[in-house]
DNA sequence: CCTTGACTTGGAGTCAACTCCAGGTGTTAC
DNA sequence: GTAACACCTGGAGTTGACTCCAAGTCAAGG
């Protein structure tokens, strides 16, 4: 798979593909005999995986420690579900304060969706 | 109230106070005679919405222009309904996202877990 | 009186995460 | 065979949001 296509069916820009396997978040991909990169199978999932990370805010920089130790093998199974441990509490921490915010926000467009039928009846009541 | 009061207060430093002044998301707050910053009621209620906004990640860009138009009155109040809405909805988005994440990220943890409860099993029997 | 500590300013520096660019190569379409 | 296009590289630039710094003022304490 190239590049456009992985960036298509991804949503991931080609620069910023290329950006992430520069700075080791992917892998080096294989390359076709003229040096264009060719995805494979797993590569493209890791992709993906790494797009659903990133757009929960879990760093580029914690991402690439987890594949790290995916790389060294069975022994590091621990320390990956410890990392994925602690970026689960912190997501569920930024999702309760996304909450917080969507509660005030609905309160607020109440507040102004009333304020807006107030008007309303006054000038209904203006015509009367 | 002194700056450092209100940083405390709001878990916001004072450099980002002073920051947000700077850049006209805080209105330029009273000072006191010798040139010391005196937050008042309001200023200290819009900190804790812009504190609110910011932690779910609501640019500042649009909290600006938010109370720009809050600043010009009540016939602004449809405008200013539509940057809530707008910004509820992209909330909703980023919450959805981040649901997904949670779901993915429970579920490696438990294969994780079922992966550490296997080798254990296993060195049981081992020892058997 | 002098030190300590909280405040002030304008401006520069940092950080994460891209995003863009110039200059080059290789393949396909007319 | 040349134009258009997708790809490549290394490196520089951008964005958003802070964060830090130097140099200065002022009030209170010993």
């Amino acid at each position: 798979m190239k590049i456009s296509e992985v960036s298509e069916q991804s949503g991931i820009s080609t620069d910023t593909l290329r950006y992430y396997e520069r700075i080791g978040l992917l892998p080096p991909v294989n390359r076709s005999e003229n040096g264009i990169r060719d995805y494979n199978e797993l590569d493209i999932r890791r992709v993906d995986f790494i797009k659903c990370m990133r757009s929960a805010g879990l760093p580029i920089e914690v991402l690439i420690e987890y594949f790290n130790l995916v790389q060294q093998g069975d022994r590091t199974i621990d320390a990956r579900k410890e990392i994925l441990i602690e970026q689960r509490e912190q997501l569920l921490v930024r999702m309760a304060e996304m909450q917080e915010t969507l509660d005030l926000l609905n309160y607020k467009i109440e507040v102004y969706e009333n304020a807006v039928l107030k008007a309303e009846k006054a000038m209904i009541q203006v015509e009367d």
